[in-house]
Order: structure tokens, then sequence, then C-alpha cells
DNA sequence: GAGTGGTCTAGACCACTGG
DNA sequence: CAGTGGTCTAGACCACTCG
């Protein structure tokens, strides 16, 4: 009869939630208690609850004690791939195009970076991805050379700055913002679609501590989808 | 000099990581091992190491060991919020408008639904809400009443389905999927922007088990941004 | 078969927070 | 101050997976 291990013990408190025996706002039974009717350590309980407030199904509070989220605060994890991983995945031929490298003190381009001061000593890059030969995603890329000395000599003529970054320098956090937007000409003319079609885009900007490393846009091919599940 | 809780195991590690002590695809010692080198249980170490492996920093595989991740996943979590409480969060005034509430066996839109077939009975909504009284998304959506039987005379006439839905029908997962598109004429005039102007989009269905129980698209206006961490 | 992570237990103490 | 969740420990056994 007893559930003694955590899956088990999410899996019933779920249930619970489901069955609208523990409705949304009211508080459930502290983890002792439940841990005694499970016949398992509290720890265990501790570890299913603690998932589920994780995932925002719960809300927990010290003192106060364990409530149905009454708004269910869908969180979504996204998985943001490599773009040749997630190309490849797709059964498809992975290709890459250097279109530009430019030393750039002053980002000259119509969007302004998040993050980054003009006046940092920056490296442009702009390059395509392309999926069985059909453009895929533009990279328009700047990094920050106060950050990323190693890269002098190093030209992103075969690889994306994407995969040499993520293998070579350690970042501590990013932010990320999803946009849509109308395709500029220049690049609609890139991704093979009308311009001002309406376009995916992914801005990115990686730091180690207060410092920026780079900032990507990343404008996707018409129809693109992120897709995840909650 | 002992780390004896799992953030401080966890800062350690990722020290570790950042100044290449440990490098990407290497395998870092065993939870023994440093559980040994740090003077704490081996749960601590563990816990350290599978919150790292969720956010994919690290991969762990039984009888090889734990390695740091060639191309760290990025996983970025998303809050999908309240519509409601995303404007208010904004110092705005929220208002909700209902446009059409109709019996539609036979979704007659442009889109196709995800996930829903044509037979079933649905509950086809469309509102809007604002902020200060400026358009800031259309909610456009579906309800199977197979599966959400007690909302007959329920008319969403002041309440969004969205939140009357969170806070009655639980469910169990969901798909999500996030996109740009070019706006249609009729969403165009409600958002007050011009025709084929780009938009972000989310669509999102909700299951109870096998059961779609609703799907919606939200049509943001323009210039909105999805935000989040890493 | 053997080595690694995955989990459970029982008991203890800590940390936050509401009254 | 008291009650709740948060965490730690030491030891044990299980589960997966590689060779």
């Amino acid at each position: 009869m007893a559930i003694n291990n955590w899956l088990g013990v999410q899996t019933e408190v779920l249930k619970r939630i489901h069955d609208r025996t523990w409705k949304p706002g009211e508080i459930i039974p502290r983890e002792t208690d439940l841990a005694y009717e499970f016949g398992c350590a509290r720890v265990t309980v501790n570890r299913a609850l603690r998932a589920l407030a994780d995932k925002g199904v719960l809300d927990r509070k010290r003192k106060v004690g364990t409530t149905v989220a009454l708004y269910p605060t869908s969180k979504a994890t996204l998985k943001i791939p490599l773009i040749r991983k997630e190309i490849e995945d797709l059964g498809k031929v992975y290709s890459y195009k250097l279109l530009k490298q430019t030393q750039s003190k002053f980002p000259k381009e119509e969007r302004l970076p998040t993050h980054l001061s003009s006046s940092d000593n920056l490296l442009y890059i702009e390059a395509i991805h392309s999926s069985d030969g059909e453009p895929f995603v533009i990279e328009s890329r700047y990094i920050n050379q106060k950050v990323v000395t190693n890269l002098e000599s190093k030209v992103f003529e075969k690889n994306s700055p994407n995969e040499w970054l993520l293998a070579n320098v350690p970042y501590t956090h990013g932010a990320i913002s999803f946009s849509a937007t109308n395709c500029s000409a220049e690049k609609s003319t890139l991704l093979k679609i009308n311009p001002s079609e309406a376009v995916f885009q992914i801005d990115r900007t990686t730091f180690d501590r207060e410092q920026v490393i780079t900032n990507v846009l990343l404008t996707y091919h018409k129809d693109y989808q992120l897709q995840t599940s909650l």
C-alpha cells in the first residue's frame, strides 16, 4: 500500500489535484502527514512536492504550508538547440556560409544590439545556416573582444561562431528574447522570401559575470516555429 | 574548508567548469570522490550535480559518469503568465472584451487548430485583451465541450476563458508553439496596426490525458517580445 | 559482472515567516 | 515564538549500462 518513491508520490498528488480532492488555492497536508499516510520518508515527499513547485503546480511557503497553485503559471522549458543539430535532427543536410566578418568598433546596423556599448571592441559576423540547401536562419553576431581575446586569427569560414563560442567560452548567464518582425529587404533576399514578410527572431546575449561575451540575432526562415511542451 | 550545502557545491562545480579545470566533454570525478573532497555527504553532491544536469550544463550516465556538456543545450524556462497579470505587472490597466462566442462544429477559420478534429463539439471564442486601452493581444480559442461539460450557460462576457479554464479545468499536459506571421486584415484592425504587419503568435493546446481540452491562438500587438533568461 | 548514478530512510537541525 | 518547509548526514540498496 505504501508509496515509497518520489515519482509515485508525485503521481498521487497530481491525481488528487486533478480529481479536485485538493482544489486550487487550497492548502494540502504538511509533508510529515503525507509521509505518514504514504508510508515513506518525509524527504521523499519533499522531493515530489519540490518538483511540482518547480513546475508551478504548487506554491510552497514556510510556516504557511503548500497550496495548489491558483493559476498554474505554465512554465515551459525551451531547449535551444544547436542550429546544426536542429537541422540534422530533421533529417536534412546542414550547411553553413560566412557572409561577413568585420572589425566594428561601432555597430552600424539598424538594430542596436542589446547590452552592448558602442565603445566596445567588437567583431561583427554575419552568416547563414541552410537546411538541404534552403536558407534556414541568418546569424548576425557581435563578439566582445575585450572578453574573447583568443580569436585573433580565428576565422569563421567553415564553422559557426555559435559552436566555437559554446565549446571555448563558458558563460555564466544569458538573456534571450523572441519576437516577430517584418523582414528587411537585405535579409529577405538571403532567405529567399518576399520583402517585409513576417519572420521569427531570437535575440540572445550571453555574459561572463558582468561582461557581455556576445550578442546574436537569429532571423529564421518563414514559417519557422519554436515548439515545446508543458 | 568544507562545502556542506548543495548550492555551495554547485557554485564550486560551475567555477571549475568556468575556469576550465574540467573541460567540455571531460569526465569529472565521481560523486563519492567529490563528497570526500568537499567534506559533505554524497547526497549533497548528487543534488548539486542533478540540478546542473537539469540545466543542461552536465551530462550524467550511469556506469559512465558525469561529463561537462559539450554544447550546453541552453534550456530556457519560460514563464507563461496570465495575460491580465502580465499587463498589470507592467503597471497598466487591464481590460477585456468578448468579441465572438459561437457554437462551431467545424472550425471555419483560416487556421486549422492543431490537435482538434472537425467532428468535435466545439465552442469558439474570440476576445481581446487591452493594456491601458491599447490592444494587447487577441485570444482566439476553441473549447472541446466533450471534455468541458459544465460551461453551458457560461458566458465569457466579463472574464477571459483563459482564467476560467485554469481555475476550473485541470490539465495533464500541453503543447505550445511560437511563431511569426503577417497579420490578417481583420486582426490588424482590432490591433490597430497596418495590415500584414508582422505579429508574434503563441499557439497552445492543453490536454486531459489523451483528450484535447482547448486550443488557443494568441496574436500579440506589434513589437511584443517574449523574454527570459538562461 | 562491476561501476556509476538514482533513490530511500531516519533522524536531526536550520531558516524563514506569520502571529 | 512556533510551525512549516529546506537541507544535511550516513548508510544502504536499486537500476541502469558498459564491457
